[in-house]
DNA sequence: AAAGTGCATGCAAAGGTTTGCATTGCCAAA
DNA sequence: TTTGGCAATGCAAACCTTTGCATGCACTTT
């Protein structure tokens, strides 16, 4: 018995064979005879051998992980991407690592030099909704890492890219609540360099256009994080108007419950006096009271999805920058908090 | 320039002196001469030389990494306490790799064995629903890697553990019931193997025993998963009994989230009818209607306490088998799913 | 001048595995 | 018998860093 784990040199020295011949044997080489590989792997089983994937990681330069970078994983969304993401690496060789950027810029360069440290292999990134710059993404592609951004774009950052049609959801929403009778209507926006807030704000605005409905800018208001705080005073501003909206399409369905929330404490019928439109459909949008509108989006797929697509890079290391784009279209999902009601207080 | 990237001995190669001094004046050795290093330190900067962790981990034996086994992130509950560890620990030196059992004891022991393939320094862990047996975990320990266990308990296995008060949770919230008048209660249970569906179960008995409230096996069911239709097919069997239930207390908000959405299929009033107390405190249960009284849990600080357990036992590794165990006392949050309104009807 | 002291640095091994090339032994063809 | 070829295995380098011990040098002390 020796002291630490059992390696490919003891194996040797108890079959008085090379430990290159023993490596060969456990890896199927052709030019190893049958009874060799027998003992050999009689051996190995016998003394629970584990291969060192260290000493593999050292002589391979790469680390067998991807890193997974995403702003924070309480909320729905991420969570279940993640879950995704899992369930397709989790059947490959690779390990996975998970980083939160808590939606900090900071936090996000911190994660990604140590990630580099690391010699990752590849990387799946949302970036934080403080992130305007994306050269430190840009050093990792040059280093050889693939990337795939998923959900929040980068714009001017060439990678894979496995996004939701923003847009599209946003028009569907708003053009709905058009149709049912809202011609005030709020926009509760997100942060501002955020590409899915940008792309919901021109659904929005691009909805209302198109059906002749006065834009008002007092009724579009950014949050820049996510705090309730912050929702509550964002939403204050919009029912503070001289002219109270008749419907908030919000950002996020954690934005449009916080805004139900402030909205229900200054008295007002939802959806009677303001119908409320959110964005992500999280699970518990259903139970909440009225049951919440919002516009879906196949979270889970995409996560699926964007591993899939990083695996695909990291077997074929060596194939030209040609990058994917797969965008998924959302679905609006009717449901208590917007109502048909405001034909007939119309005229 | 050289192909790859910068290592040690190019630095020794251009500065003339051997590998080894570069490696001791990075470290800041005291043997090493202040030029030297300075000189050493301005190229090493020069060329952006990032020193190889792959190298490092081989040579110590260690990955650096530390595993957080949980069951599931997309609740509230376990994605809190991952972001108070990550939180913790990305002040360290470690990695932190998270992985997913999905509730299931198979994927557990995959999990287990692929952590113990890349030499990981330290677990957390929570175990599924399924595990009975924690043999995977003592090997683990038995290779010399600590664990600690946080919310679901290891009967058995002697380690770290990071607990709730559950007894005291569900007595807590049961013994309220009873208060308010209610005196048909019933327990929606969690899955049987799990340390907290037992000690919420104990402490419901006992509370019950206690204000001499005669216990009724029918008022007693289990999950077996907290998939929505099982959750709703239990409650439903809660709900059929002759006698109706005056109160659910639920294993989870989740659960009594399913269970509140089932009774008001059937027409059932809350908490006019029928109170619900859950477990966990998840942020949404404030926002259904009716909001839930529940029991709250410091799973941030818990998440933060395991980690910080866990490095310090990494920190000092002869440390006898001296384990620490903390059991958080969880505050019982009353809303509106439980009324007392039972005084009255008692009679 | 010889011996002693201490500082600054170099040498080489170690960590476990893979892999290109070399080597050995054996048999068949010339 | 020599040569060629093949099958099976061994050798040694490589991946990069750290670290115990040895070395070299200059200066002080006797």
């Amino acid at each position: 018995m020796k002291k630490g784990r059992v390696t490919i040199k003891d194996i040797a020295r108890e079959l008085n064979i090379a430990p290159s011949t023993v490596s060969r044997a456990l890896n199927d080489h052709p030019a190893i005879k049958k009874e060799t590989k027998e003992a050999v792997k009689a051996l190995a089983e016998k003394l629970d051998y584990q291969p060192n994937l260290l000493a593999l990681n050292l002589l391979q330069k790469k680390s067998n992980t991807i890193g997974v970078i995403v702003p924070e994983i309480t909320g729905h969304f991420f969570s279940a991407i993640i879950t995704g993401v899992q369930d397709v690496i989790v059947h490959s060789e690779y390990n996975i690592m998970i980083c939160l950027s808590n939606e900090s810029y900071e936090e996000e360069l911190t994660i990604v030099k140590r990630l580099s440290k690391i010699q990752i292999d590849g990387v799946l990134v949302s970036p934080s909704s403080e992130t305007k710059n994306f050269d430190h993404f840009k050093k990792l592609q040059k280093s050889g890492i693939p990337i795939v951004v998923f959900d929040r774009d980068c714009p001017g950052l060439e990678a894979d890219k496995v996004l939701v049609d923003d847009y599209f959801g946003a028009f569907q929403a708003v053009e709905y609540l058009i149709g049912i009778g809202c011609n005030r209507i709020a926009h509760l926006g997100g942060p501002l360099n955020l590409s899915t807030t940008e792309h919901r704000l021109q659904g929005y605005l691009d909805a209302l256009h198109k059906n002749k409905v006065a834009v008002n800018d007092q009724y579009v208001v950014h949050v820049s994080g996510f705090s309730h705080e912050e929702v509550e005073l964002a939403t204050k501003e919009l029912l503070n108007n001289n002219e109270l909206p008749d419907a908030i399409f919000a950002y996020s369905d954690n934005l449009a419950i916080s805004a139900m929330h402030t909205a229900k404490e200054l008295g007002l019928q939802i959806p009677g006096q303001i119908s409320i439109v959110g964005f992500d459909d999280e699970p518990h949008s259903a139970f909440i009271t009225p049951a919440l509108s919002t516009v879906w989006q196949p979270v889970y797929s995409m996560g699926m999805l964007s591993a899939r697509i990083l695996l695909s890079h990291l077997k074929n290391p060596n194939t030209p920058p040609e990058y994917r784009k797969e965008v998924f279209k959302p679905e609006l999902v009717i449901r208590a908090s917007s109502k048909e009601n405001k034909l007939v207080s119309e005229d």
